[in-house]
DNA sequence: CCCAGTAATGGAAGCGCTCCCATAAATCTC
DNA sequence: GAGATTTATGGGAGCGCTTCCATTACTGGG
């Protein structure tokens, strides 16, 4: 048993300094050391002190790649994104939802790891690193019916929680807002507004805000006692507002009011009403969705639904933080944001 | 010497496969095993073929924390963003940058974390975390004036392409559009056309891109003997555009041409010339910047100046893996991508 | 047929960290 | 005041991987 070197502190030269040289310039163990730098537990205040300066002098930050290797944590979280979704360009929506997310994940000093989903093989790439546990966590912003997305990660076991309620799986958390209550609201409005005839341009089919959107028209309308046969399908881009709003308009020349789910998509149909010589609300009261700065800038002003983008990508991170601490639940956790309208002139 | 166990295989039961167990199961040792992994240099066809399909049959991932421990390479690259512009959320810029970069890394495995910058104590935060070599390098995308990342990542050692040129430090590489060029084709394509009153609303003056498209007009109006007074700064945002360009047509009402910094802007100007009655472009034709998506939906439909923004991601991406692999050059590199006018109605 | 040269291999040393455990010191209990 | 507990501490094992180096198995040249 011939031990030559203990291998402390050695190579003072090079990079970053090590746990090692810490505890030999605070004149502790690198276990006590490593104890003061995580919380302290046990550890006397001379020896935290001692550390802590060491710590500052030094200028020592821990290597995560050895602080990973034994913890068994990667100190990251993934966002999913949808890649092949044109809208990731034009939509505020994810945007918001990233510094929704950095925001609480700076707090606690994880690193955002951006996921840009393309479908196919690509798609398959994404699950593999998702499998391999090279993160803590998942977040999944916009998924789509097909994506398998929700099924996956509920049989990995990796924690994780979507924005927007899934598609299929019962077995994930997730947020969302009340989109159900958000259409019924954004339909009321027009009616109590005097519509009676009052068309909807829904969203895609394959996402569940859409759908619930559209089922919450469908409701406030039938309530009502209105006729719910209105309805056209758009993208939620501006260009799908607008065809969508033509076809209805040719469809329906008598409706009144109109129901629209994304603020984008309302423009387009705006600029179909205008086109046609319809006033806006005069002819036909135009209610929006999504409040996220579009609104406010169209001719006339939306009167619209706001979806509190924000809170709802902070209560998801919340989330998966408290999936990662304490494992995943039994059962999910469906948070539900209640969503406001926000009144302005189409309205 | 009583070395009980050798550590070879333990733990069959738990998480993923280590390289252990794939050496076991192909009958070599685990240097071999790695080698075989790693590009296989100086392993027998046989022990590459055994190692091969002990990976396929165990689906084995390397670690990348114990990978990353002795190699000292994190196989991720940081996306930093400066967040407190407001742009991130409308422009499509960024996402158009983001999806570039990322189908790049993706060719090598590489991962993207990204570090929306924030100003003050959080944009420490994004210092730190470069300075700590948690990632292999930096790819910084709109920089303003004063956030000090050009000199701080110079100073650094740590690789880092910047995309736009960046202001003060000579010493970073980047890649940025010909935005000189761009701005004087679109103000020849006016004179062209026989426009001889040409304003210009530029962009913020704390970013490169923004003065040297202003210099572009300037160079051309100059050439041109025609008088380069007509300017208004505007944010890149709508809304800028809007208010530059009522205070620009208040101060020369007999303008006949406006040579726009950004598609965005152009859209809040041509708001106004409608409402001021003034035809696009019989009475006064526009010239966009950008081309990314939004100016084939104005009415009239933008002729702009396209910024082949995916092409750009993808040379500064490789142009920092290349960084990577071959260590920071002496000379930085830097890319001029040429960009192109394309003609819709507007001008 | 022997020896230098090359190719393939495995042993073993770490990379920097956390955490289990044994030990030492301080405090308490009756 | 002796034994039982609590509190701090450091030794050391080991996380899963790459890579240096020594070893062995093959070549071909003289």
């Amino acid at each position: 048993m011939t031990r030559v070197d203990t291998g402390r502190a050695r190579r003072t030269s090079a990079g970053s300094p090590t746990l090692d040289q810490v505890a030999l310039a605070a004149g502790v163990s690198r276990a006590t050391a490593s104890r003061a730098i995580n919380g302290g537990d046990r550890v006397s205040p001379q020896a935290q002190a001692a550390v802590d300066a060491a710590v500052r002098r030094l200028r020592y930050t821990p290597n995560r790649a050895a602080r990973s290797l034994v913890t068994r944590r990667t100190d990251s979280v993934a966002v999913v994104l949808p890649e092949p979704d044109e809208r990731v360009f034009s939509d505020p929506f994810f945007a918001g939802w990233l510094r929704g997310v950095n925001r609480v994940l700076a707090e606690r000093d994880l690193q955002l790891v951006l996921l840009l989903a393309q479908p196919g093989a690509e798609g398959a790439r994404t699950m593999r690193y998702l499998s391999n546990r090279h993160v803590d966590g998942a977040l999944v912003v916009s998924h789509h019916r097909d994506d398998g997305l929700a099924d996956h990660l509920a049989s990995l076991g990796l924690p994780s929680v979507f924005g927007g309620r899934p598609w299929s799986s019962e077995q994930v958390s997730y947020v969302d807002v009340d989109n159900l209550n958000g259409g019924q609201t954004a339909t009321r409005t027009l009616i109590e507004r005097g519509c009676r005839r009052i068309g909807t341009i829904a969203g895609p089919t394959d996402m569940t805000a859409a759908e619930d959107r559209l089922r919450g028209w469908r409701t406030a309308m039938l309530a009502a006692g209105l006729a719910d046969d209105a309805v056209e399908h758009g993208d939620f881009t501006e260009d799908g507002g607008e065809s969508a709003a033509s076809a209805l308009l040719a469809r329906h020349p008598d409706l009144d009011g109109l129901v629209v789910a994304s603020d984008l998509m309302a423009v387009g149909a705006l600029k179909v009403l205008t086109a046609q010589g319809r006033r806006v609300p005069e002819d036909v009261a135009v209610v929006g969705y999504d409040d996220l700065g579009v609104a406010e800038r169209t001719t006339p002003p939306l009167t619209t639904v706001r979806q509190p983008i924000g809170e709802m990508a902070e209560r998801a991170t919340r989330l998966l933080l408290e999936q990662i601490d304490h494992g995943i639940p039994e059962e999910p956790a469906r948070l539900v944001i209640p969503c406001r309208l926000v009144r302005r002139a189409s309205a």
